[in-house]
RNA sequence: GCAGAAGUGGUGGAAUUGGUAGACACGUUGGACUUAAAAUCCAAUGGGUAGUAAUGCCCGUGCGGGUUCAAGUCCCGCCUUCUGUACCA
């Protein structure tokens, strides 16, 4: 009786589809506990062995968590919208829509293979109407809502209505657009409707608006800060560069602080937050305007050291802010047009890149100091950035060195404010421990004192206001794209007007091209029958536009962070079609108890759904404002490449050991023809490279070996290992098994496939465990203390690994069990029948299929991990010899609330009875304050 | 530059609050079984050194110091690698 894997799991995955083991009911007796993965793009790569890592550790958890007594839901689902789909689109012509169903069709049958307990009857896809319906409808509301900074929190937009009916604008506090007019009662009563829809529109949470993007023009489309890396696209890397369009954005910055404040409640790790404070970038500071000599107009700055502020001796603006044109000088004038020409030709790029080189020209203006009243140099100079704060500093050169860097390069008086600080090589940037001097009012203050003290004189004197700043901006929303959720908006009068939700869905159109139009309007523009009759309620023709009723629909879709924003809420009801999802089902499930993802959507995904969430939580959607309580990234799994080396020039390949011999071109070869002993199957490597067929290789004791190296697993690198591969030759409970053996699960580890050989002959000596003459048999005899040790060692450490998210060292736990068991010759049920309990959330299918061969009929998946009474266990805790003064002393933890007598009855007692078992005399135990008892012997 | 994480055998990695460093596994070597191979099982495996042997001694967790009866673990100062981020005023 061997151990068949194939069979054993090919039943298994049957068995608990048919019965829809792992469904979760959205009521029960049970606690709750919900196990989120972040669910899948389905590229048409398939998976590799390194995607299911995360959803391995959450399905161990949700399987470990059943067996505790929760009612567990583990979901799966896709994020199905996306850019690879479209651009085969685009090559081939096919419908994206077909291109994604099939990957997904890969992607179930590959997932399935693996065995895990997800609950597919609340499956998404963010691409399937029924649920982007849903996303259209959050847009709806956040266009619906406004941020009322009084209450701290998004509402009505028609209380908003209200308020401007009756009293005008003057003492709403509102997170809104900085140039929004102020207007009475009266006013607003009078305005036409567009005036109204234009004003509110500064208001709503989803604005429409003419923004600087980053446009690409290779990808035809924008994208949002953190599609960005180095100043080109991420996907791609193609070159964006700044345009103005009308762009759908998202008032994010309105919870800034609020998105700062939630990271101290939940349990996410420190990286990650950290990556998201620093996105926020808040800084504590001034606005101060400085009046410009000659013109009626003032520059405003933001500083957070306005304590500094009688050390500006001249101002900078970026070459972009829309003073410079206007206060330039006639002398000044054709220095600094060229100046900006040169730094607008100048990419993103390059001038993150070239941060050294110091370059500004002077505008010939002057700004007024407001409590000097003296004149300061306006200058202009790429050092600022005209997407921080205002776009312009106030610059002190003795306090920061940028502006320190500038002004000795331009022969800049440097007027030095504080006591006792040599600033002849570089400035002086430190807050602490220095008294500011030279500062009238300030002089002989501290930082905090001058801080405080300098923002209430700027306030008195109508100079400005103290301000906190966040790096923080609103999140542009538009994509020019075809494969995205469609906004469920028209356009009347050219205002946008929201769709009534029981319209929705408002599905993709068909398309002939999935390009832009020839005019440069995005994909959707190509669509014959987009645009919406307000009588009818339903997308019609093109051609009907010049009626009344009918408008013209949006052309832009939703960006790919849409559909992820609240996915994890419409697990809770996946298939409603009346609600998002009921209150019922959503004050049931609560939040996500545990989430298990990658880190690269730190600052995407992670920060945008805590975004959606909060504002869900605002409206009284959702009752919780965070939605998961704790967060693990689990490492990547990397790739272990092959590589072989031709000779320069010639067409003859040498092995490794010879290729210093040689000037050698190393060249990846596919994993596949290359064994455990790094041997290449020469035929094989021929027959995949036929520029090679005619190749000679030299070999090496008449092998050919490739050289190694760890890369990103990927199809380009051929080193991508298929988890298909290895469930057909050594089972999906090996391939579990070993994925969480590699490493610890939040480490990036390389991928070898010979490791997996140490699980596989665990699997098979576990199976012949429980089986005596070929046949299964476990006998009922009363077990040994050693084999309860055995059990009960191993169930403590597993626990407490699983708590820790330590799957790497419970499988070894598994390990020395089965060793220690096979020693004894333990075949007993009273150890086998647990044994298969707390193995199962490892390896499902060989406990199961152990399981029924024990005689129970039940599911393993739906019995309660075992627990024991405390007089079970054989030894509160481990011994430890210990050498001290010579002598041999034993250390044994115990974690009692006792006093010092308590615990030396204790330990005298436990001393008394180990003494007892093992035949020897008691040893003299003497208690040592704290946590350590010694025994001496 | 800033922030975070990490450096342990040939390899992946254990060591829970300071207490037998190297668990477990891969690999390697030797052995059993076999006509042979595969599979399986057994043994050895950080380095050095003494001994026929049982066994013993010395060194050893990136480097240099320190605290302690005791340091991979704590403290101070370095080095290296990885990850994120960056003219953020």
């Amino acid at each position: 009786m061997e151990y068949n894997f194939r069979k054993i799991e090919a039943n298994w995955q049957n068995y608990w589809a048919e019965n829809e083991t792992f469904k979760a009911f959205n009521n029960s007796d049970k606690p709750k506990f919900y196990v989120l993965d972040m669910f899948p793009y389905p590229s048409g790569a398939g998976l590799h062995v390194g995607h299911p890592l995360g959803y391995i550790a959450s399905d161990i958890y949700a399987r470990y968590k059943r067996h505790k007594g929760y009612n567990v839901m583990h979901p799966q689902g896709y994020d199905s919208f996306g850019l690879p789909a479209e651009q085969y689109a685009i090559q081939t012509g096919q419908h994206p829509a077909i291109t994604t169903e099939a990957n997904i069709k890969t992607y179930r049958r590959q997932l399935d293979k693996i065995g895990f307990s997800f609950d597919w009857s609340r499956e998404v896809r963010t691409s399937d109407p029924n649920y982007y319906k849903w996303t259209q409808w959050v847009f709806i509301q956040l266009f619906n809502s406004w941020y009322n900074k009084e209450a701290d929190k998004a509402e009505d937009i028609a209380t908003l209505i209200t308020v401007f009916e009756t009293e005008g604008n003057e003492n709403v506090n509102a997170v809104c657009d900085e140039d929004v007019r102020s207007f009475s009662a009266s006013a607003w009563n009078a305005f036409t409707s567009e005036e109204q829809q234009e004003i509110l529109l500064q208001y709503r949470l989803t604005y429409l608006s003419e923004t600087e993007v980053n446009w690409c023009p290779a990808l035809g489309t924008v994208l949002a800060n953190d599609e960005i890396v180095n100043g080109v696209s991420e996907r791609g890397g193609h070159a964006v560069v700044r345009k103005k369009m009308m762009q759908w954005s998202m008032r994010i910055t309105a919870y800034a602080q609020r998105l700062l404040d939630g990271l101290n409640k939940i349990d996410w790790p420190q990286p990650l937050k950290d990556s998201q404070t620093n996105w926020i970038g808040r800084s504590e500071g001034a606005m101060v305007s400085f009046d410009i000599d000659g013109f009626d107009a003032k520059i405003d700055v933001f500083t957070t050291r306005p304590d500094t502020i009688y050390g500006v001796s001249f101002m900078t603006l970026a070459p972009e802010h829309e003073l410079v044109k206007k206060i330039t000088t006639a002398e000044q004038e054709a220095a600094v047009k060229a100046y900006i020409k040169a730094t607008a030709k100048r990419s993103e790029l390059e001038r993150m890149a070239d941060v050294k080189t110091i370059s500004g020209v002077f505008t010939g203006a002057y700004a007024i100091h407001p409590f000097t009243g003296e004149k300061v140099q306006i200058w202009i100079g790429d050092y600022v950035l005209a997407g921080y704060g205002t776009g312009a500093v106030m610059a002190v050169p003795c306090g920061d060195q940028r502006d320190y860097d500038f002004a000795k390069h331009f022969g800049i008086e440097i007027p030095n404010i504080f006591e006792n600080v040599d600033i002849s090589e570089a400035a002086h940037a430190d807050k602490e421990g220095t008294k500011i001097a030279n500062s009238d009012f300030l002089d002989g203050l501290t930082y905090k004192k001058a801080m405080k003290r300098i923002i209430y004189e700027i306030e008195q004197r109508g100079f400005g206001y103290g301000k906190i700043n966040y790096r923080l901006r609103d999140a542009v929303f538009s994509r020019q794209r075809y494969w995205g959720e469609p906004f469920p908006v028209y356009y009347k009068n050219g205002m946008p007007q929201m769709i009534e939700a029981e319209h929705l869905p408002i599905r993709l159109p068909e398309v002939e091209k999935y390009l832009p139009t020839e005019d440069g309007q995005p994909p959707l523009g190509n669509a014959s029958v987009w645009a919406w009759d307000i009588e009818k309620n339903e997308v019609v023709s093109n051609d009907l536009i010049n009626n009344e009723t009918v408008f013209p629909l949006e052309l832009n879709t939703m960006p790919g962070w849409a559909g992820s924003s609240q996915y994890f809420n419409r697990y809770m009801d996946a298939t409603n079609s009346d609600e998002m999802f009921s209150q019922e089902a959503v004050n049931y499930w609560q939040d996500v108890d545990l989430y298990i993802g990658g880190s690269e959507h730190a600052t995407g995904h992670l920060l945008y759904s805590r975004f959606w969430q909060k504002f869900m939580f605002d409206r009284g959607l959702v009752p919780t404002d965070e939605y998961a309580k704790k967060l693990i990234n689990q490492g990547m799994i990397t790739g272990t490449s092959a590589f072989v080396y031709r000779v320069e020039g010639e067409n003859k390949l040498v092995s490794k050991g010879l290729k210093e011999d040689f000037k050698v071109q190393p060249i990846h070869s596919d994993v596949a023809f290359v064994n455990t002993s790094d041997e290449l199957d020469v035929e094989a490597f021929k027959a995949w490279r036929p520029e090679f067929k005619d190749a000679e290789f030299v070999l090496e004791d008449g092998k050919y070996i490739v050289g190694r190296e760890v890369e990103k697993m990927s199809k380009s690198k051929y080193n991508v290992v298929n988890p298909d591969t290895i469930c057909e030759e050594y089972g999906a409970d090996s391939l579990r098994l070993f994925e969480m053996f590699l490493g610890p699960l939040e480490q990036s580890k390389p991928w070898k496939t010979s490791g997996i050989s140490g699980v596989y002959s665990f699997l098979k000596k576990l199976w012949k465990l429980y089986i005596v003459d070929g046949e299964f048999s476990v006998s009922d005899e009363a077990p040994t203390k050693d084999e309860l040790k055995t059990l009960h060692k191993t169930i403590k450490k597993v626990e407490e690994d699983i708590a820790n998210f330590s799957f790497n060292t419970s499988v070894s736990t598994f390990m020395i069990a089965v060793n220690e068991l096979t020693a004894q010759k333990c075949n007993k049920r009273a150890i086998l029948e647990p044994l298969a309990i707390i193995i199962e959330p490892y390896a499902p299918h060989i406990a199961e299929e152990l399981w029924k061969n024990l005689g129970n009929k039940e599911s393993i998946s739906t019995v309660d991990f075992p627990v024991f009474e405390a007089k079970h266990l054989v030894e509160s805790s481990k011994e430890y010899p210990v050498s001290f003064n010579g002598k041999m002393r034993f250390k044994i933890e115990l974690s009692l609330d006792l006093s010092k007598e308590e615990i030396e009855d204790a330990v005298l007692a436990h001393e008394k009875t180990q003494a007892q078992l093992q035949g020897r005399t008691p040893k003299k135990v003497i208690v040592v304050p704290g946590k350590i008892v010694n025994i001496v012997g």
